[in-house]
DNA sequence: ATAAATGCAAAGACTTTGCAGCGGC
DNA sequence: GCCGCTGCAAAGTCTTTGCATTTAT
């Protein structure tokens, strides 16, 4: 069972790479699977990197890099630069979604709203401009979550 | 009446910096004088350096971003990273508005929705959050502009 | 076999910091 | 005169690049 599931997931990662015109090599499998497991999964190359060492697979930080700026050239990820110093990776489904981070704890949601969508295109328009992508972020303080 | 205008816009930077706390000095008022006169006013901390060179005002790089980063904690400029490589810098009026960036000529344009703004804090509830503050950025391609 | 991918170390871009001297108040 | 500010150069952080070697196809 869990080798299935394993053997699905490397061949999607072959689809995905394949379709990029990207060779299929271990580093990048592996990469896509760290992406794809991780729970936050907003990663910096960092994150992927020691992750990547902490299961013996010794593939350098640069390669780590080439990487990820391949594969957002290809739609696969999409970078963030939410904090200010690091870049942040996470899988790019094309639904193109926006974020919300709590300055407290740094933890991130995503959203999507038609809505705001909607009006933005709107907006663009007003102003001269054929929208092509946007980005939102939202800074705000989580609650709940029992205090902590 | 240039005289006058200019010993004004010195009053008021004057003011501005003894509200943070901050010593008026030459520098911190030449560099709140550029980004006043400044026309599409995102400026880069290099941008200001090579004002300041060119009308024989030798300040140090270090200084201006010094500066900018105080002026940002006094909430007198506001700090954003469209492009990725460099921060750019603009005075804050306090009305928060959200940028519209060219990806064909770097042109940036302004606005600000009060609907979009609503519907925000709208989601930030929705998903937990008490919203302080958002970052709205859209991509697209200025059209019209008599070609270029 | 061949062109692409990797690892390492070195270089780069942008920004911050240490420290001696200068400048407001 | 005091303490903060500045300039310079040096160090830092994050990311990219050059090059010899390895690897996928």
């Amino acid at each position: 069972m869990v080798e299935v599931t394993h053997l699905k997931r490397e061949e999607q990662g072959t689809r995905d790479l394949r379709r990029a015109g990207l060779k299929v090599t271990l580093p990048r499998l592996r990469i896509l699977e760290i992406l794809e497991e991780s729970d936050p999964h907003h990663l910096s190359a960092e994150d992927i990197y020691k992750d990547l060492l902490a299961n013996d697979h010794d593939v350098g930080l640069a390669t780590v890099y080439r990487v990820l700026t391949q594969f957002e050239g290809a739609g696969i990820v999409t970078r963030h630069h939410f904090a200010g110093g690091q870049a942040v990776f996470e899988l790019d489904n094309g639904d193109n979604h926006d974020h919300i981070v709590c300055m407290k704890s740094g933890k991130v949601s995503e959203f999507k709203d038609p809505q705001i969508e909607e009006r933005l295109i709107e907006i663009a328009e007003e102003l001269g401009y054929s929208l092509t992508d946007h980005r939102i972020v939202l800074y705000g303080v989580y609650r709940d979550e029992s205090d902590s």
